[in-house]
RNA sequence: GGAGAGGUGGCCGAGUGGUUUAAGGCGCACGCUUGGAAAGCGUGUUUCUUCGAAAGGGGAACGGGGGUUCGAAUCCCUUCCUCUCCGCCA
């Protein structure tokens, strides 16, 4: 919520820049709630007036009761009831009047920052940086639903049985890769300087109202009717409400907290190819780095935040850009946001994986974050957040970028979190297949994998099989064990073909 | 889920209708004192809002909301939260 008197104060400009998000409805709301102001502010002094005029008349009252001086008591009172009725009225004025106030300045957005380019929509927004080459991949290269369903990392349908769409199940190495990207992201956080913190996944609705979420875009999140709770759509709102009603000294800026959780989005009528597999899901793990920081560093911060996230996309080797969204596409809550998306070269399209925003004191105004000023009034704070990062897309850009003959690469920096370099058919897969030979019920997707042509199959289990023997996590007995195995699915596959 | 007790300035805590202009203490800040410190003494120490150039006035707030009253921290209703005991339970 903007602050009214800055309105007051600053009506031109304000309105110039609000004007960027191409909706001429905010001027009038501009106009509207500096018109209701000035009522607001009449009435309140002029109430002011006869409330003291009721507390000085009640006070002589007492003195009269004291002293016995009934009748004198008796006229005041008669006097101060008919003062009270023309209070009540203005109450109610009063009350009418806030209500419209707060209701018109719940209906403007952030005013967008001098940056900020005007425009209607994405394709207005500003690339502003460009990093990594786009890789090249084989004709027949696989969208990373295809190579999640090959490696048997996430189990969409098992989650759509157990829950609905948009609810995967992660499995096996997927699973352990997405522990790998949240520890990763979370150490790299820490080295930034955030203070990690495990927030509550449910929030209230004053938590709601104080980020920004409530009152309009509760369609967004998930609502526990019997609690009175909402699901986190991000943990912006849990972390970034930790500061809600609370008055800071100067010296304890910049507070700077990060947090992994889930996140819940209902994301209402979104269906289609756009938003297929791990391209948009109701949940998915993201985690969240939030600062309060002094006015005057805010945009300091920004530049700092958005250098913390192009680290993490140029170590995990994606190709990535950076956009200055447009006064369009510019959260209402935000000042100013960068977007950051990553190729993914299997779908050949861009991901948005983070988006960094300063919200100055739009958030803060109704968080009422403060801090102390020396020898000054108390002063708002300037709250900002970004992904760093948000999961699924980056699963799907590895998978799709780092894919090739003989399975996914792992990027180097995430290889100590993940315990496994490459993803590849695993020795489990393999034996299973061996079952299914045997058992005539090979699954034809499976073969067709193997077979599509005879030099390409048997290179790629010959791999596996070297792979299995040098791995850390395959003892020697086991080898032993599986090769003969192994060997009768290659031989089984050959007199198959 | 059942029973009970509570929610008061940064903290502890007094306060059952009218000098509450929220006692007292702790903490903190400044001053006096001191060679320096401590102790002691003194002064100050919530937030929002409105009028005002300023000095300085006014109004509101004792968990939230509503009510009774000339007047509410205090009485009534409602709601949220905390604690204790019992039950259930990872």
């Amino acid at each position: 919520m903007l602050e009214i008197h800055y309105l007051r104060e600053n009506r031109d400009a304000a309105v110039d820049s609000l004007n960027k998000r191409c909706n001429p409805e905010y001027a009038n709301h501009v106009d509207a709630a500096i018109e209701l102001d000035k009522e607001k502010r009449s009435i309140q002094t002029e109430l002011d007036g006869l409330l003291a005029e009721i507390n000085k008349a009640s006070k002589e009252i007492g003195g009269f009761m004291k002293t016995g001086k009934k009748d004198e008591a008796g006229s005041l009172k008669n006097r101060v009831a008919e003062i009270k009725i023309d209070s009540q009225k203005l109450k109610e004025r009063q009350a009418d009047v806030e209500a419209k106030l707060a209701d018109t300045l719940y209906q403007i957005p952030n005013t967008p920052h001098e940056s900020v380019p005007a425009g209607k929509s994405e394709d207005d927004n500003e690339e502003i940086f460009r990093s990594g080459d786009v890789p090249a991949l084989a004709e027949n290269a696989l969208p990373h639903w295809d190579i999640a369903s090959k490696y048997k990392l996430i189990d969409f349908e098992l989650g759509a049985k157990v829950t609905g769409a948009g609810f995967p199940f992660y499995t096996g190495r997927g699973a352990r890769l997405q522990r790998a990207l949240i520890n990763y992201f979370l150490d790299s956080a820490r080295d930034a300087g955030y203070e990690e913190v495990i927030p509550p996944l449910v929030v209230n609705e004053a938590s709601g109202i104080g980020t920004g979420q409530l009152p309009d875009k509760e369609g967004q999140m998930y609502f526990i009717e019997s609690e009175n709770l909402y699901l986190i759509p991000t943990a912006e709102v849990p972390i970034t409400n930790i500061f809600r009603d609370v008055i800071l000294a100067e010296s304890e800026l910049p507070k700077k907290v990060c947090g992994y959780t889930p996140c819940f989005r209902r994301e209402a009528g979104s269906h289609g190819k756009e938003v297929r597999a791990l391209n948009r899901l109701h949940q998915f793990d993201k985690v969240e780095v939030v600062q309060i920081v002094h006015p005057d560093e805010s945009y300091h911060v920004l530049d700092s935040m958005v250098e913390h996230i192009k680290g993490l996309l140029e170590n995990l080797e994606l190709p990535y850009r950076i956009l200055r969204l447009c006064g369009g596409d510019l959260g209402f809550t935000s000042a100013l946001t960068y977007d950051f998306e990553v190729y993914s070269a299997g779908q050949k399209r861009w991901l948005e994986v983070s988006s960094v925003s300063n919200f100055e004191t739009f958030q803060s105004n109704r968080l009422k974050c403060r801090f102390r000023a020396d020898e000054k009034k108390n002063q708002l704070v300037h709250t900002l957040n970004g992904s760093a990062l948000a999961l699924p897309r980056i699963l799907a850009a590895i998978l799709e970028n780092n894919q090739s003959e003989t399975g996914v690469a792992i990027p180097k920096v995430l290889q100590p979190y993940s315990g496994f370099n490459n993803i590849e058919f695993s020795g489990k897969q393999l034996r299973n297949l061996k079952f299914d030979l045997e058992n005539n019920s090979l699954d034809s997707q499976m073969v067709a994998e193997f077979m599509q042509t005879e030099r390409e199959a048997v290179n790629k289990v010959i791999q596996s099989i070297e792979q299995l023997k040098t791995s850390k996590t395959v003892t020697k007995k086991k080898a032993a064990i599986w090769e003969p195995k192994i060997d009768s699915v290659i031989n089984a596959l050959k007199a198959k073909e």
